[in-house]
RNA sequence: GCUCGGGUGGCGGAAUUGGUAGACGCGCAGGACUUAAAAUCCUGUUCUAGCAAUAGAGUGCGGGUUCGAUUCCCGCCCUGAGCACCA
């Protein structure tokens, strides 16, 4: 009877003895080539660790131990993103102050984290709503101040009625507030702003990273760079003049009206030259109460009032009518647009409803002329212009350079790059948060707080968490009040605190000098540590973390070209009968019972088992009865003392054959088809027998996925280190292929046979090889043979007729 | 509506410069061990027909290219994610 493995008692007594013998801790100064391995930190949440969790940092941790065993010195840091709404809604209703409730959350999640059996070096660890982090992010805060890239303005800004406070157009999602789901609504506020549109062109730039192509191509349609021009055309009866912005100026002798937008700067500067006031006044108020969602829902009815005004085309002389409708937004180009009807779809539908003229002038490449097909949406159209003067018979893309030429030269028109990205709104109504670093001064106005009175602390006491459309912070006079730092007079704080992703944009950062007192981070220490080599975490973060991450490094970084992550890997998410998981659904599947059941390497390898890392899955129990049973038939065949191999030859094959799969296995993050090929060798080695070196290879090979099993194994096998330090087995490329091999013998396509052969094989010895067998030589002769096909380790084919 | 993924046995999934589809695991069936059960081990397991050899069908659906298609092309369906009147 073969010892049987306890996975429990084996695992605490690891994770007790690395941390005794400090395994993970990280010289940052070591000789080693470096690996920043990071993976997105959490927010330290009153519920346990779910299986979401595990998912994302057990194959994390596997790939930090592949690498340190590849001989790299790997940083694997983990820490709290602890600012946010959870502590404080938790307060809210039941008095605790955010700061209790969240240092006790991290405290239990990290015990949790710990049963993991990770790599994290908690020396080096961060949590953002502590004052030695968020001084710092006032810091940086204050470097975009200084850099002109934090500013105040006065803007229509997303609000969440129940969350009370505003929101990045980044955090606002169909519509709806991303944290609560509540429908967003506009409010005209005055609020902190970073001016992340600076960066618009440097963050578009992506050449030196390792991404998902999804979520470089998601980061681009977000900020949705186009290449187009402002026309401007002469306002008849009027002295002023009206500026459009369009990217297909090509179709511009096709243009026959004008349509502005309600909120846009030409109906605030010309409204008293508007014929029909009172209509124009009720149309601009309706539009306004409409919420971007009813806007939607609306679909693509147009609506819209004449102004009574016209503009002048210069290029065919007509008057164009000038309109105000809602479907134009006053923040895209210049508010105003120029509608050529027989090329946009919206055009079209505009001038059908106001029974306007249509005009035609693009020819589609399959000559058809009735107003928007579906070929003329699309921006890679071809066709070739008519009705256009000058134009005439040109290519479109020919003639919109040619155009824009024209309109330039005639002072009618400016090239102009337009994005979709916008600025940053930072401010948030809400106590927990880094509060925002400026006080107001009535003699000074704004002033930022200097550098060395950070941190501006959030109070403790007096707090009412309740928030009431102002932040909380307002009511509370001790904090509110402060003197001027230019003049020494009485001033006020501003209570806005920071959106979270501020403090989050910068974490990695902080990592490198976690304790250091006297500045945000170390620059020596960056310089040889970043860009961080492996980036781990969820796809949802694309057009939000990431890209606010990247940002603020650059800027930080002081070049624009600077980035952050080098590789980038998203994890699967995990779901429950097909339903996110979360807490309200009720479906939230927590890792305790079955690390309590297995251990926890089983419960990590079966979410590894599960399927690719990318792809996640629909949580189920099923089968992880099999990854148990693999580990007790691993440590049988490591733990037999039997020594004698039954056939040596097909070990070695087979052990330099798992080296190599498992190595280019987990370089793909493919774990499920490393266990495969591992259970795969289990199997092989318990029939045949393992002499003690491949014992120790196979422990090694392990060693990733199954961390503690693989350092039990080792030390039973007679090591005094980790295996953690033993590096990582080559294998020698002449094993892993085979002299021979099975190859299908196919008629016409269909497999009627099999032979083995040796891999090299002329053509001439595999066709008579395969014609000597029986079934195959049935098919032969049921015809003239017209072809013959080899191709040396794949296939022998016949074609017959 | 647009953009990008994905659709393979009862289940999770494997295999794509076009070359024997279903590795590995779960489940299921049969057997060994046991007084018995659990655990373990062995055998089988895409579907249909057949004792078997084997034959036919088969990777969402319909076509096409090819000796040969899960893989390439055209047209659909379903599904997930993102964007959404961006001019």
């Amino acid at each position: 009877m073969p010892p049987s493995y306890k996975a429990h008692v084996t695992e605490q007594k690891w994770q007790k003895k690395w941390a005794v013998s400090k395994l993970y801790k990280v010289n940052l100064a070591g000789k080693k080539p470096k690996y920043y391995n990071l993976v997105m930190f959490p927010y330290p949440s009153g519920d346990k660790l779910h299986v979401g969790h595990w998912y994302n940092y057990g194959p994390a941790d596997s790939w930090g131990r592949y690498i340190r065993m590849r001989g790299y010195n790997v940083f694997e840091p983990m820490g709290f993103d602890s600012f946010g709404l959870p502590a404080e809604n938790y307060a809210i209703k039941t008095g605790v102050a955010p700061q209790k409730s969240t240092e006790k959350n991290i405290k239990y999640m990290i015990k949790q984290l710990g049963g993991i059996g990770t790599m994290y070096d908690w020396e080096k660890t961060v949590v953002t709503s502590r004052p030695d982090y968020y001084k710092w992010s006032q810091w940086v805060f204050l470097q975009l101040y200084k850099k002109n890239l934090a500013y105040k303005k006065k803007a229509p800004v997303n609000w969440c009625p129940s969350c009370k406070t505003v929101l990045a157009n980044e955090q606002v999602q169909d519509g709806n507030c991303e944290r609560c789901g509540t429908e967003v609504t506009k409010k005209d506020l005055t609020q902190w702003f970073f001016d992340i549109r600076k960066y618009a062109e440097a963050l578009l730039c992506h050449d030196k990273l390792e991404w998902p192509e999804k979520t470089l191509l998601m980061q681009e349609n977000w900020i949705g760079r186009s290449q187009g021009i402002d026309i401007s055309y002469k306002v008849e009866s009027l002295d002023s003049k009206i500026t459009v912005y369009t990217t297909r100026p090509d179709t511009n002798f096709g243009a026959t009206f004008v349509v502005v937008a309600p909120e846009s700067a030409f109906v605030k500067e010309n409204f008293s030259a508007f014929k029909n006031k009172e209509e124009i006044k009720a149309y601009i108020k309706a539009a306004n109460k409409k919420s971007d969602i009813e806007r939607i829902a609306e679909g693509r009815k147009k609506t819209g009032v004449s102004t009574g005004l016209y503009a002048i085309n210069h290029l065919t002389g007509k008057k164009m009518p000038i309109f105000v409708s809602d479907f134009v937004l006053a923040h895209v180009g210049t508010g105003c647009v120029v509608g050529v009807p027989g090329h946009d779809l919206r055009d079209f539908e505009f001038a059908k409803e106001k029974k306007l003229e249509i005009i035609r002038v693009v020819v589609g490449v399959d000559g058809d002329t009735s107003p928007i097909t579906k070929a003329e949406q699309v921006q890679e159209e071809r066709g070739k212009m008519i009705n256009s003067d000058f134009l005439n018979e040109m290519d479109i893309h020919v003639a919109k350079e040619k155009i824009m030429d024209h309109l330039e030269k005639k002072n009618r028109g400016k090239r102009v790059v337009n994005y979709k990205l916008r600025d940053w709104l930072i401010s948030r109504q809400r106590y927990w948060g880094a509060p925002i670093p400026i006080v107001i001064c009535a003699k000074c106005g704004e002033v930022p707080v200097p550098e060395k009175d950070l941190p501006v602390v959030l109070p403790i006491k007096n707090v009412d968490y309740k928030p009431k459309g102002k932040a909380p912070l307002a009511s509370v006079a001790s904090f509110v009040k402060t003197k001027c730092p230019k003049c020494k007079g009485k001033a006020t704080r501003e209570v806005d605190t920071m959106d979270t992703f501020v403090c989050s944009s910068w974490y990695f950062l902080r990592y490198l000098s976690a304790k250091d007192k006297k500045q945000a981070f170390d620059m020596n220490l960056i310089k040889k540590w970043l860009p961080v080599d492996m980036y781990i975490g969820g796809p949802e973060h694309a057009c939000m973390h990431l890209l606010y991450a990247r940002f603020i490094h650059k800027v930080l970084m002081n070049d624009p070209k600077a980035e952050p992550f080098k590789r980038l890997v998203h994890q699967g998410l995990i779901t429950k009968n097909g339903a996110k998981m979360s807490k309200s659904k009720g479906n939230v599947v927590s890792p305790d019972e079955f690390v309590a059941k297995y251990g926890s390497d089983v419960f990590r390898m079966y979410l590894m088992f599960m399927g690719p890392f990318t792809d996640g899955g629909d949580w189920s129990d099923k089968g992880i009865t099999g990854i148990a049973r693999f580990v007790e038939r691993f440590y049988t065949m490591v733990s037999n003392k039997e020594e004698k191999v039954a056939d040596k030859a097909a070990l070695a094959k087979m052990l330099n054959k798992l080296i190599k799969k498992v190595s280019e296995d987990i370089e793909k993050f493919h774990f499920n088809t490393a266990v495969a090929a591992l259970m795969e060798f289990t199997n092989f080695g318990l029939k045949n027998g393992l002499d003690k070196v491949s014992k120790k290879i196979a422990a090694q090979l392990i060693a990733p996925l199954a961390p503690h099993l693989a350092e039990e194994c080792w030390k039973m096998l007679g090591s005094k280190n980790s295996i953690f330090d033993a590096g990582w087995p080559k294998f020698d490329p002449k094993l892993v292929v085979d002299d021979t091999v099975k190859i299908g013998v196919q008629v016409n396509g269909k497999v009627r046979g099999e032979i083995e052969i040796n891999k090299n094989a002329t053509q001439e010895e595999a066709i008579k090889l395969a014609r000597i067998n029986e079934n195959v030589l049935r098919y032969l002769t049921q015809g003239q043979l017209i072809k013959e096909i080899y191709v040396p380790g794949r296939i022998v084919g016949f074609v017959v007729k």
